[in-house]
DNA sequence: GTTTAAATTAAACAAGTGTTTAATTTTGCA
DNA sequence: TGCAAAATTAAACACTTGTTTAATTTAAAC
């Protein structure tokens, strides 16, 4: 019997195979595009029969709406965390911006695909799933802002849904030209490059938005 | 006589077809990526033949090597001309951030296909010319910066190099999710989105690296 | 008006696309 | 061991892709 019974994806389980299939077409999909991957290569990689795919996911879109959902759904989790911890709103900001770079170190390919693919109008469904993580993660930020405001730490006047775009478009915009920041910083090899982010990168978006969150004029 | 002669942009003159060509491609390939765009998509939107691409370009890929050159060869000027105005820092920064804001909304498509299809290692040749161009705007805005600090209003400990990605970054960031804020700031109509970039995002932007070159901690 | 080059066209090309089919092999359970 | 469900396969499907060809129309120069 054909496993794929109806579309929603969170009754999929995942076997080996399957994990082994998104593993492959969220790098290649990274690499290349997901118009600019092919089934065929998929199945190449993963060294299975091109119509595993459709008989698994039934479909390359449904195969990108199960990749998205395999891979954003514990973020909301380590968000909420972070929240109930007892420490000074500066440093919880500090972590926040730890975890969101180091989250999407850890899932690159899958949020250069969110970034790339989900603009495009068409994958309304995928989307509108993605738009919902991303109102959580919101509300928790503004969590933590809101508490480091009562206790008279933060500044007020601050655009609090405009600093995840901050957070995050400082450090995609450093991936997204890599080639570039690799060569005027010098950073020869893959550690190198994880490093600046890891000390440098973060540091600065750190420095910013605490210079943002408590600076007086 | 084939119009393509040899493979520099530079030599090919842009007649008023061509010019139509390339804002067609722009704007689909914004849409649907490079790789998600058919010269035959291209060819019926600028109501020619599909033959002509190759004809007047030599091939796809040229056609967006050619389009890259056309919208990015000012950019250059302008943040030269900032440099030389005689205003405080501060303000030169505010201006900066316009300037920047300003040109990637105007060509928002080539900004997008910039983002995405240049992370391709593929398209190293685009991609040599678009280095050029961002380390010459770097060097504006390290002497912009440079002349705050010799002035002593900006702090000397910022890491130069990453202030334009916290710029550009926000604001990609903004513009790649577009109908997420749409939907939490309740942005009706493409004017009150735009009124929005100019106003509220733009702000916060300069508030952010204002925060950040003159906040004494 | 003739000639020559450029512009434009429809058609064809080979290659690649996602998906389906029908047959075969493997697996798990009675 | 036997059997039914699941997994896997090669092949075919209809369609789209970028590019080229060869023929035709347009434009300009003499």
């Amino acid at each position: 019997m054909h496993p794929i019974r109806n579309n929603t994806m969170s009754h999929i389980e995942l076997n080996d195979k399957k994990i082994q299939i998104l593993n492959v077409a969220e790098r290649l999909f990274s690499e290349k595009g997901f118009e600019g991957t092919s089934i065929r290569d998929i199945s190449k990689e993963a060294k299975i029969n091109i119509a595993m795919v459709s008989y698994y996911f039934g479909s390359k879109e449904r195969l990108l709406e199960a990749l998205i959902f395999h891979k954003t759904v514990d973020l909301k989790l380590q968000l909420e965390n972070l929240l109930q911890e007892d420490i000074e709103p500066l440093e919880k900001v500090n972590k926040l911006i730890e975890i969101y770079i180091n989250r999407i170190c850890l899932n690159k390919g899958i949020y250069r695909v969110l970034h790339f693919e989900l603009y495009n109008k068409k994958r309304e469904k995928s989307l509108q799933a993605f738009t919902e993580l991303k109102k959580g993660n919101l509300k928790s930020v503004e969590s933590i802002i809101k508490q480091g405001q009562a206790q008279g730490v933060f500044r007020k006047d601050v655009n609090i849904q405009l600093i995840t775009p901050t957070i995050i478009g400082t450090f995609f915009h450093f991936h997204m030209n890599r080639s570039f920041f690799e060569e005027i910083f010098d950073l020869k090899t893959e550690e190198m490059f994880n490093n600046y982010i890891k000390n440098d990168l973060t540091k600065h978006i750190q420095q910013t938005i605490k210079a943002l969150l408590v600076y007086e004029n």
